[in-house]
DNA sequence: TTGTATGCGTTATCAA
DNA sequence: TTGATAACGCATACAA
């Protein structure tokens, strides 16, 4: 590996008529381009990205922050985002914004100060992203000014619920973690928009909430839409614990489709969010903000889609062991709590 | 934000004197100091990296290269190495290298040819990585030459171990997936190091194994320990299924501390590896490296601790309900394969 | 079609 | 203590 400058004495060429070869831009004999490709090739030489950026003033390099990488879901947005940024010739640097707002901040101003072109942002829980001086791609929900691409939640909210009532369930629960997130917020709205008229349901949500209601709520109910996988994971082992069977007497349905939920007992039927497709168009919608100034490229939801496994089966009639486990329990039975809006 | 010669402009001094003043390496009239200082917070100004880099030949990035950016362990990799990085004054290129060995050797290329400083790089199971041109870190096993930071799996394998024959187990399975993982056979090592002797146990890989043969295993041992949490998580699901109860009849102990294992049901007892440790001398060593050329940090291995929940108990006399949950099910007992080596 | 020259923003050498 | 200047490697405007 040497730099233009070799190639250009070895050839007897200047480093212009290097450049422009390699480049394909500026106007090159056929002959030379062969000689000098050739001869490039044969050094392994690579055009340093340093220099170049000094010069272009572009450095070919996106910052991807996320509120906590320790989440679960990071590795998926990671990857589909790695991938695409490379197919557009991009690197990926990456920041934790440590779940803390401040923190986010702080992460976005690193990245700008090592000179990334462009930003893919995941917010924190509820929190807006101040403007920067490059261009920034925000993954949040459709329903966020500031969103360029989301996984469509609505939509898969009413799927997830779509699929409950196709199996017959008519009494339905509904559980979230934190209603500030509005990730969780948009999943919900679609279930109830689907439900309402349809059947009876519950909302809970967990943040600050005792086991013992989510346990008893558990038992009013046939089925479960949880907001993610990790809560339906922690419903579904609570359910067990509590002598509830999977899906015969409460059937669950997941979201985001974690790595694990495929080795539940049951496995777990979730909807899952098209992480390709979402992360391709982030990138490209800063791809093109960096090549013109008008970006062309609008902001997009993706629909997202049931992955069905074996947490959802009908539910059984009234009659059968549901109403025995029923009695069998110390859990006092409670009047029905509906929740409607 | 402007550029040095703009501060320089500003204050009738030379770019050389606000270069010195801002680094603090050349001799400066304190006044100066004090002026430049303060302008160059006025202005918010930053040295521009790029510029930077192409002068000192350094970017002050590494990159990170991992299997499969999918992993669940990799967020809690990346996390710890992108807070350790940052405190180095280090940014953090990804790559994902796809769980396929030549895709490692590529990502590593484009990794280099952007230009990072240096690479941790966490290879493939049973693969080695082709040097390079910059220096790397790898995180592996102590027990690959090429290894500089790890978890002390064999260690952990013991400590595993010693915990299941503290609570009184003499029986006691062994499951990993992959036989050509280095840190799954040294985890197993560990075990059978502490074991021998002092208990039964019997060795199970997973890879390509019908569900059945782990059935009838669970039904012979009074513990198992697994190779990872997910492994864990999946033997403590089918143990459940087929009516085992966890821990009464059957104790487990996980590896790595997965995200989801507190929410696991018992909560999954665990051994962990000081990630925020490996991170850091990772980056401890490579940093090293860049400074002088005789890198003086040695290779080095971390010990793996004990994450105690819910998931281990004493064994249940002989005479309890395991044997009548044996006599119960329809598996037909089989006589013991210990295996020894 | 090719070459010369300049500048991107910084650090570093050397002279003043 | 300070300043003029060169150099890092590349891309490009312009001249030849």
């Amino acid at each position: 590996m040497g730099n233009i400058q070799k190639i250009a004495d070895e050839l007897g060429l200047s480093t212009a008529t290097i450049s422009n070869a390699l480049s394909g831009k500026g106007r090159v004999s056929a002959e030379n381009i062969q000689r000098i490709r050739a001869r490039a090739q044969e050094i392994n030489y690579f055009p340093n990205p340093i220099a170049r950026a000094l010069k272009t003033g572009r450095s070919d390099i996106i910052g991807l922050v996320m509120p906590d990488l320790t989440q679960p879901l990071f590795p998926i947005f990671a990857r589909s985002i790695e991938n695409a940024a490379e197919q557009s010739g991009l690197g990926v640097l990456i920041a934790d914004s440590m779940d803390n707002p401040d923190a986010q901040k702080e992460a976005i101003d690193r990245l700008v100060r090592r000179g990334v072109d462009g930003l893919i942002v995941i917010p924190q829980r509820g929190s807006s992203v101040a403007t920067t001086s490059v261009p920034m791609a925000v993954i949040h929900t459709a329903s966020h000014p500031q969103n360029t691409a989301s996984a469509n939640h609505f939509q898969g909210g009413q799927l997830a619920a779509a699929t409950l009532l196709e199996a017959g369930h008519r009494a339905i629960l509904l559980v979230g973690f934190d209603p500030l997130s509005e990730v969780q917020q948009d999943r919900v709205a679609g279930m109830v928009s689907r439900l309402t008229g349809q059947a009876e349901y519950e909302i809970i949500w967990l943040a600050g909430m005792a086991e013992g209601d989510l346990k008893s709520a558990l038992r009013r109910h046939s089925a479960l839409i949880a907001t993610s996988d990790s809560l339906a994971m922690q419903a579904m082992n609570l359910a067990q614990a509590s002598g509830l069977s999977v899906p015969a007497e409460l059937s669950i349905v997941g979201f985001d489709d974690l790595p694990f939920s495929q080795h539940l007992r049951p496995a777990l039927t979730t909807v899952r969010p098209d992480m390709p497709a979402i992360a391709h168009h982030a990138v490209r919608y800063l791809a093109s903000s960096l090549e013109d100034k008008g970006s062309s490229v609008v902001a997009k939801s993706f629909d997202m889609a049931l992955v069905s496994r074996d947490s959802v089966a009908r539910p059984a009639p009234l009659s059968s062991s549901r109403l025995l486990s029923r009695f069998s329990t110390t859990a006092k039975s409670q009047p029905n709590r509906k929740v409607k809006r």
